[in-house]
DNA sequence: CGGTGAGCTTGAGTACACTCCAGCTCAAGC
DNA sequence: GCTTGAGCTGGAGTGTACTCAAGCTCACCG
């Protein structure tokens, strides 16, 4: 089914997830990923496909907030291997709360700052700029 | 126009924010309110709604992932007074690509979730969650 | 066979954003 | 008049998530 690459060393995996080598071994250490990376020839890391996309599921959680601990927790869980599914999936209802949460503080930001955008625009564009703040620069918030 | 309470102290504006009084002293130290905060009878704080106002767009923008030193730096252009709209403006623009670009993110971890989700409702529903591991985890990332 | 480059380990250092402590001042209540 | 509570300052401490340093091993290249 894939092409070919069953190998991978670290820093090619740092290329492909946008990882630092650094940051890698150090999710390892912290055991972010659901099994010990096995080691090659003179010790070192040997990565499969497998792992970047564990990793990519991993950067996507951290990019949404998740803390490491939450990220082990769940970790353990999937090398804990079957018979916690309940668990997992209460886990991933409570993150995705979190992360529902986040998205709409984020998505009023956003429109914070288009409402700002749009007032600076507006202003510089006839030359009004002088009152913004006492004028336009508080109305984002009080209307 | 406003009610009354033109004056708030530090532990009223704590609770109106949300933010502790530990954060309210450490951002007027970090320059994030836009004048140095008076002080009252004992040199005790006296904030002001406007304040409260201005620590919310804050919070707003530290949700939307913006660093104290980019606050910082809007706050100093505010407080400089007009003349200076246009960098402002780029500011602001510039602020928006970042926080459009992590509202992409999270909505693409959102999906993530709501897939993996899906997966293990779907199995544990029909009591084939063993083969979730080498079956269904990996699924999200691969399709 | 010496240098370069990628990787290894342990453990320390850094950046950011708070968070708290010690020791102080007031004002109000009992 | 003493305690309690809210606030003050300067500076130290904490937690999270990396990030880097020192000193090592290999394999490869000229």
């Amino acid at each position: 089914m894939t092409e070919i690459t069953p190998e991978l060393s670290i820093g090619q995996v740092a290329e492909r997830t946008g990882l630092s080598v650094y940051t890698l071994r150090f999710y390892e250490r912290e055991g972010i990923l659901p099994h010990p990376v096995p080691r090659g020839h003179g010790g070192r890391r040997v990565y499969r496909e497998d792992d970047v996309e564990w990793l990519q599921i991993c950067i996507c959680f951290r990019a949404a907030g998740m803390p490491l601990p939450a990220i082990r927790h769940y970790t353990e869980l999937v090398r804990a291997g079957s018979g916690n599914e309940q668990e997992r999936l209460a886990l991933l209802l409570g993150h995705r709360e979190r992360v529902a949460q986040q998205l709409a503080e984020v998505t009023r930001c956003l429109d914070l700052i288009n409402h700002k955008i749009g007032i600076y625009e507006d202003h510089l564009a006839r030359g009004t700029a002088a009152e913004l703040w006492t004028g336009g620069e508080r109305e984002p918030v009080s209307g």
